[in-house]
Formats: structure tokens, sequence, C-alpha cells
DNA sequence: TTGACGTATGAACACTTGTTCATATATTCA
DNA sequence: TGAATATATGAACAAGTGTTCATACGTCAA
């Protein structure tokens, strides 16, 4: 793959591909999609995402653990449940912009 | 998976999920995430694009193809060679807001 | 401690995806 | 027409992905 492998939209300076395919990619599901749209009205336990994404929980965990790694979401314990809300301000824009880039598109 | 399925970034309506994770997920391929990028700077034809992001010929044309359904690509036939330049002006915004964020993410 | 609850994680599996290889189509030139 | 060039496409395969199921972990209450 690309020698280039280098993005240059001007941003303030090139950064790797990878890294940005990587970051789109999380992006590029449905079920984790739904998981940081329903974050972004605030933070949100686990069993509360499940039952809204209409997913089990250890799906939606294992999708959490993803997110969490990629550092888009942050997790919170409090006694038993986790609290998970968006950790990253620019999620929220990027997913705004999106949609309505989808919703151009008709 | 969500009964929700609509994201709510106050876009000027919701939009369902599944068409904005098929963005990201067409984003989300560092073979065509390079191939979007190398067409910022203008139109290319097919063994351009192959050569710069180092792929054959058939790999880059089948990448086109999915860009070209999506519409995210356009192709214009002059002569023998196929030229592709971007079809969606907010792909580069995109790109180079996804770039910011992952710049900032070290 | 024991049990229940909420969450996390590993393994397994079906499904999807991107590439390669072979072949087809389209266009130009001799 | 025939050969050469540029691109497109179908089939097949390896690699990757998201879910499920079973189980483990951490916390709280009795």
């Amino acid at each position: 793959m690309s020698k280039l492998a280098k993005i240059n939209v001007r941003a303030t300076e090139p950064i790797a591909v990878g890294d940005v395919a990587a970051l789109f990619k999380l992006l590029g599901d449905p079920s984790r999609l739904t998981l940081l749209d329903l974050l972004i009205h605030g933070e949100k336990c686990v069993s509360e995402l499940a039952a809204a994404a209409e997913m089990s929980e250890s799906a939606t965990s294992h999708q959490l653990r993803l997110l969490r790694a990629a550092r888009l979401v942050r997790a919170r314990r409090d006694g038993r449940q986790a609290f998970y809300a968006l950790d990253d301000l620019h999620v929220a824009r990027l997913l705004k912009d999106a949609a309505a880039h989808a919703s151009e598109r008709r």
C-alpha cells in the first residue's frame, strides 16, 4: 500500500493514512455508531446502552472496549455499574458532519 | 440492532445510522482513503492512482467501483483512460476533520 | 461467606472484506 | 481487421469482523 501513506488535507501536519482509516473503521459499524450517538446526550451505563441499542450486554461491552481502546469513550466505575461517556469532543462533530453529508445524498 | 436507528446530532433531519455507518465504512480502508486523498488535488486516471497508491490496477479499479457506487467519486472517459474525481465536496472536509482528530490523539 | 447483579473477556463461528488471478470490454492505431 | 493499451469485472481465497455463549471478575447486600 501507498508509499505516500500520509494524508495531506492541510491538517496541521500530515497524518498516517492508517490512523485515519482506523478511526473511520471504528465509526463504520452501526452498533458502535449507535452507541456513540446515545452517548452524545450524556453518559450512560452498559445495560442502558445495551437496552437502547437493542444489543446484548456482552456485545455492547465488547464494542465499548474497542471504543475505549481508541479513546473515543471513557469509562467510570460507580459501584457495580460502569458509566461510559464520549472522551472526544471531535467525535460528535464528525458524526454530525457525516450525517449531514449522508442526508444530502438522496 | 437499534430501534432508535437514527442519528440525532442536530442534522437537518435524523439520518439512518446505517447510511452514516456505510459512509464511514468506505472511508475506513487505507486503500480507499489513499485514493480519495490523491483525488483531493485533482482528477487522475486509474493507472496514475494505482501507481501512486502502490496497488495493482485491478485492485484500484475494484475500490474505485465501490467509491463510485457511493457517489464519492465520479468517472469520466477520455479515450482509453478513465479519469476519476471527487464527486462530493464534503468528503475532503471529512478527511480533514478526521486527520485533525487523529493528530490530536497522540 | 454466599448469592445476586452488572460488567468484562475468551473462544468459536458465521459472515464479510480486500486482494489476486484470469478474463472480458472498450478504445486507439496500424 | 488485428494487436496493443487502459480499464472493468467475476470467481476464489485468506484474513478480518461482530456476535453468541460460557465463564470470570468486581461489587454490594444479607
